[in-house]
DNA sequence: AACTATTCATAATC
DNA sequence: TGATTATGAATAGTT
């Protein structure tokens, strides 16, 4: 160019390089302005220095415009753009499809008390609510079946480990002498109580209107 | 630039445009392929023709890395890909909130028609037990709703048959004159109304019954 | 940042 | 289109 060619490839001396840098990324936007201009082009260039700065130039219109021309042109960030939608369309597509299906079992759970059309009569909500208390109590029921059931497990198992452990103690003393070893403590009561005042009502009266 | 300078404005005649589109073209790709490798930058320029034909070179990567780096140091459009993922991590969010929902309906009415607990855990009748009362809560405010209108409207009704009767009164009185018929007792006070509060708003719609 | 000597890009022409 | 060439622009090296 002047004063000597140089060679196409990264300049190593930092100094040089930056004001290469700076020289040459004028003339480019200016012959990216000059060939918009001349021949009616929308041009847009974008450079990242080496350090990450940004230096832009939208030829008519914004850079904004001109990438979104370009997606349009180009079908695969095109593509990528629709599948998203798509996505966001099958979600609520699915959303609407779980809806109705909640719609459909709560309709299961009052059809036989008179709202399987969606209307309800006072006295259909006074069945239904009175339905609604008496399995609430038989939910409650059943946990309470399961706990006592795990409350026997859990004395059965107790009792195996004390009678295991009495064996082993034994075996221990019988080996190493009377009381050599100090049987561990496996005995602990744990007083089970609660502070809790119980209502004298039977119902809960949170919810008495 | 040689053979004489030309101004700096749109080319008019076609042909010169055309050739001139051409040449400046290639200049302007080659000088920045150069800024890209003497400097280590990454540059993108993008062509769009007066008849809207493409040109595109993405020095270093692909011009959508370049696309979506530029995106990223601009603050507006990445704001906006925020919005729309942010979207979807709703809907998804939503999906599993009423996937669950479904999850208690159908552990609901295997409860009810199944007639007891098939193989639900205890954590799952607590759910189910909790639902009840939800459930049962929405039924009796719906309750309440409906009893609020009936009573709307009877107080309506009376006021229409009080000033009725009250017309009727002045008839007969002026037929058969000043008071020689006792009028009816039509002012009695029902307290229907009680200073009970409504405590239990319906948070979410599913369970509108 | 300003200044050249030089190379490069390209307008006009063929 | 493609090649040629005279000339203006761009710029590497220097100050």
């Amino acid at each position: 160019m002047a004063r000597g060619k140089i060679q196409m490839k990264r300049i190593e001396n930092p100094v040089h390089r930056q004001v290469t840098f700076c020289k040459r990324r004028a003339g480019l936007l200016k012959k990216a302005k000059e060939l918009s201009v001349l021949c009616d082009a929308e041009i847009g260039v974008i450079i990242f220095s080496a350090h990450g700065k940004i230096y832009e130039q939208a030829s008519k219109g914004t850079m904004q415009g001109l990438i979104e021309r370009y997606m349009k042109s180009n079908w695969g960030t095109q593509a990528e753009q629709v599948i998203k939608d798509k996505e966001v369309v099958d979600l609520k597509d699915e959303i609407s499809k779980l809806k109705l299906e909640i719609d459909v079992l709560q309709k299961g759970i009052r059809f036989i008390y008179g709202g399987g059309n969606g209307s309800m009569t006072l006295d259909d909500m006074n069945v239904l609510e009175k339905h609604f208390e008496l399995w609430m109590c038989h939910v409650r029921s059943a946990k309470m079946d399961i706990m006592f059931q795990e409350i026997q497990l859990l004395k059965n198992k107790e009792e195996i480990l004390k009678a295991a452990n009495e064996y082993l103690q034994d075996k221990m003393n019988e080996q190493y002498g009377i009381d050599s070893i100090a049987p561990m403590l496996t005995d602990i009561e744990y007083p089970l109580m609660t502070n809790n005042q119980f209502p004298l009502t039977i119902q809960n009266e949170i919810y008495q209107f």
